[in-house]
DNA sequence: TAGTTGGGTTTTTTT
DNA sequence: AACCCAACTA
């Protein structure tokens, strides 16, 4: 028996077309990573390919981690050697040897967003554009946009013209790049487009790496952008041995450049690509699967396909529509503390998927009050956080001071009394001498003007220098502990009212673990190792399994991943369907959702709960809106719940005179939108002719009010009431970081700690 | 120079 | 609601 005999006859197909271009279209669930993983296997123990001549790429560096750990699992011995990366970090493996061809450093820096938006404000300045009118952010994801698609700034300029505008952000290009290239700095994107420069410009280094990969396979193709096919493309044009996986149905990378046209249009840049389909799903049960079909179905531009299960239909797929946000989130963690009761789920077991990062804090807050364990997927990137950006930028600067934003950041981060006016007069000082910002610093003595502060910067390099000095025999986490303690910064946290002191504490910690398990499996590496690593670290990246929490994510986040147990929060029309993709008038942009959907709805395998609610805080404006578009298309005989189906139905018949869907998408307006904090009565008039009617209007009485946490009327001792726990004693209350924090000793349903302003306690 | 305050802005998703 | 920035004050 082999390991192969566990495939399918279309998973063995994809296995064992080894030669040439292989487009392989692989449904939700459909056992693509198996089919990965057994090909490179087959490649090596039945081919007797080297592992060194096979690279597999995907998009985060779990993906590949687990890919790797897989693989070594079938093959054992060898496959350390085989290059499992995702594209950017494939990208700075090459540009690490060969940047110095492009007029790089080999040791060049990485800039983050906030990087880039530092060097792009200053280069508005500079360049006298108005942000008002036109925003660093737009700019720098123009030049993104055009990255994508390797267009250079020169090219940039030459599209321009006649468009004041795109003159503008022509210009900031240019000296975009002019900047990071003086700062010997690349973006995500450079990454890339520097990749493939060098491999169109480099003949010895392209044949160098073509005759390296001989066997390429590129995971969640449907997701690459025109740049990263061109690298795909070179490397693989002198073997043509190219496999890619994907599916069209789950692209949703559109808004960062990916052209789903990569895959649509494989057939055509490699005609004697074989195709091949996986379309039975191993994953979901039926009423799971037939749902995300249904949906699905409604794009057009799709390669049809239609995913089909052996497996039971299992349970209906739950709906749940709630008057007020919060109460949603109760649901699902009321949902979630019953099926561990009942012993049908674990924590671990369990996924929360919304559409945007911000609708994790109300679910979270209601997983506080239960104890209920779960983490956080996403958000703000661990490494984007203001104190471990700090840290960060103080090992860049040990590292080699030619970042000149790191040290920037740093130079009065503790405060040391150095103020904007002297670092301007010490950049003047650089600027004039051509010279890094830390080199001037060095100088400080022949920089006019400087006065008093002379001293400041003089303490400022001499501790930076100690640093330097110490760094080669005390190792990382030495090297941590001690910028740490000598500059204060976490005493100075420890000092500070900052009420998420204890958080970054907590963060900074986390940190040194991770220099120190980085130095325990790596043996004994440079600092510049760890900048480089940590660079590319996504949020996903750091999710490890077994720790059974409710993990709660973006959908975006959550592509790749599967739990028994799934509820997808907010289908809401204007959640989700974003408002923006309501009223675009590209149609394309609402087909992505529905791609999102269908991601979202195939990633449980048992069970799924839809929940929405029709009030929900906005940024700072309540707004009411309708069941997603997306909840009325699956249909009703998988559903348990067909009450608030039936609503959907009446919006739809009517939705000219309501403004929602069809072909005028772009007068679509919320159902209402209400100013915080008024009453029920003066809200009356606002949405009469709204829609929703008493709907609505029963909504808000309930809701205004109810969140705002100001100190409670009883204390602890006093007897109060909860509509759900009943009676019960106060026993602790006291002031958390938004609201009271209350403790109540219920008679029946014990003892339970909650924010005052949800549970509506009532003193009796 | 540092800390505070008030005003304006916010497209959703991320390597 | 949350964040960022400019202007103002000590």
């Amino acid at each position: 028996m082999s390991i192969y005999d566990t495939l399918n006859e279309e998973q063995k197909k994809g296995v064992f077309t080894t030669q040439g271009p292989v487009l392989l279209l692989a449904g939700a669930g459909s056992g693509k990573t198996r089919v990965l993983t057994h090909r490179i296997a087959y490649l090596i123990e039945e081919l007797g390919v080297s592992p060194w001549n096979i690279m597999a790429i995907t998009f985060t560096n779990k993906a590949a981690g687990e890919m790797k750990e897989r693989v070594e699992h079938l093959v054992g011995m060898g496959a350390e050697s085989i290059w499992v990366t995702t594209f950017h970090s494939t990208c700075v493996r090459i540009l690490h040897r060969y940047a110095d061809r492009l007029g790089y450093d080999n040791h060049f820096t990485i800039y983050d967003t906030d990087d880039q938006k530092s060097v792009m404000k200053d280069i508005c300045k500079r360049l006298q554009i108005d942000t008002k009118l036109l925003k660093e952010r737009s700019i720098l994801s123009a030049i993104s946009s055009a990255k994508d698609e390797l267009i250079s700034p020169k090219e940039y300029e030459l599209n321009a013209m006649g468009d004041f505008r795109k003159q503008k952000i022509a210009q900031a290009y240019n000296e975009y790049q002019e900047a990071l290239r003086k700062s010997n700095a690349m973006d995500f994107d450079d990454l890339i487009v520097k990749a493939v420069e060098l491999l169109k410009a480099d003949r010895e280094v392209l044949e160098n790496y073509q005759k390296r990969f001989k066997y390429i396979m590129v995971d969640e193709y449907q997701d690459t952008n025109t740049a990263q096919f061109e690298l795909v493309r070179l490397l693989a044009d002198a073997s043509h041995n190219l496999c890619v996986v994907g599916d069209d149905d789950q692209s949703i990378y559109k808004f960062r450049g990916a052209n789903i046209r990569n895959i649509l249009d494989f057939e055509k840049v490699y005609p004697e690509a074989a195709v091949i389909r996986l379309e039975q799903n191993y994953r979901s049960t039926k009423n799971v699967l037939d749902a995300a079909n249904a949906v699905i179905r409604n794009n057009k531009g799709r390669k049809s396909k239609t995913l089909w299960t052996d497996k039971g239909s299992g349970n209906p797929v739950h709906f749940r529509q709630f008057d007020q946000a919060y109460e949603e989130a109760e649901f699902i963690a009321d949902d979630v503390v019953r099926k561990k009761r009942e012993g049908i789920a674990d924590y671990g077991d369990c996924a929360v998927l919304y559409r945007t990062n911000a609708q994790a804090r109300l679910i979270e807050e209601r997983f506080v009050v239960e104890g209920i364990p779960y983490k956080v997927v996403g958000g703000i990137n661990f490494y984007a956080r203001r104190e471990i950006k700090d840290l960060l930028a103080y090992l860049k600067t040990i590292d080699n001071g030619r970042d000149d934003l790191a040290v920037k950041r740093i130079i009065n981060v503790p405060k040391r009394g150095i103020g904007a006016a002297t670092i301007a007069k010490v950049q003047n000082y650089a600027d004039i001498h051509e010279m890094s910002f830390y080199d001037a610093l060095c100088q400080v003595d022949d920089i006019p003007g400087i006065g008093k502060s002379a001293s400041r910067l003089d303490a400022f390099v001499t501790m930076i220098q100690s640093f330097r000095s110490k760094v080669e025999y005390y190792g990382l986490e030495g090297l941590i502990k001690d910028v740490i303690e000598t500059t204060g910064y976490v005493s100075e946290l420890e000092a500070s009212d900052d009420e998420d002191a204890e958080d970054r504490i907590e963060n900074i910690d986390e940190l040194i673990s991770k220099m120190v398990s980085f130095e325990t499996a790596h043996g004994e590496p440079t600092l510049g190792e760890f900048l480089e690593e940590v660079a590319l670290v996504a949020d996903i990246d750091n999710v490890e399994a077994g720790n059974n929490k409710v993990l709660l994510m973006t959908l975006h986040s959550a592509k790749g991943l599967e739990f028994p147990h799934i509820y997808l929060a907010g289908m809401e029309d204007g959640v989700f369907p974003s408002y923006m993709t309501i009223v675009s008038d590209d149609p394309d942009e609402i087909e992505e959702e529905r791609r999102l959907a269908y991601v979202g709805i195939t990633r449980a395998k048992e069970d799924l709960t839809l929940s929405c609610a029709r009030m929900r805080m906005i940024r700072g404006e309540t707004q009411i809106n309708a069941v997603s578009r997306f909840v009325g298309e699956i249909p009703q005989e998988l559903m348990d719940n067909r009450a608030p189906v039936s609503r959907y139905r009446v919006m739809q018949q009517n939705e000219e005179e309501y403004g929602f869907a069809g072909k005028s998408e772009s007068t679509y307006r919320p159902v209402a939108t209400l100013k915080p904090r008024r009453t029920a009565a003066e809200n009356k008039p606002f949405i009469a002719g709204g829609g929703l009617g008493s709907l609505a209007v029963a909504g808000i009485s309930k809701g205004v009010g109810a969140v705002t946490g100001g100190k409670p009327d009883y204390d602890v001792g006093d007897r109060v009431k909860h509509v759900k726990y009943g009676e019960g004693t106060v026993t602790g209350l006291e002031p958390g970081p938004r609201d009271y924090k209350v403790t109540v000793d219920f008679d029946n349903a014990g003892q339970k700690i909650m924010y005052a302003a949800f549970a509506k306690l009532e003193r009796i």
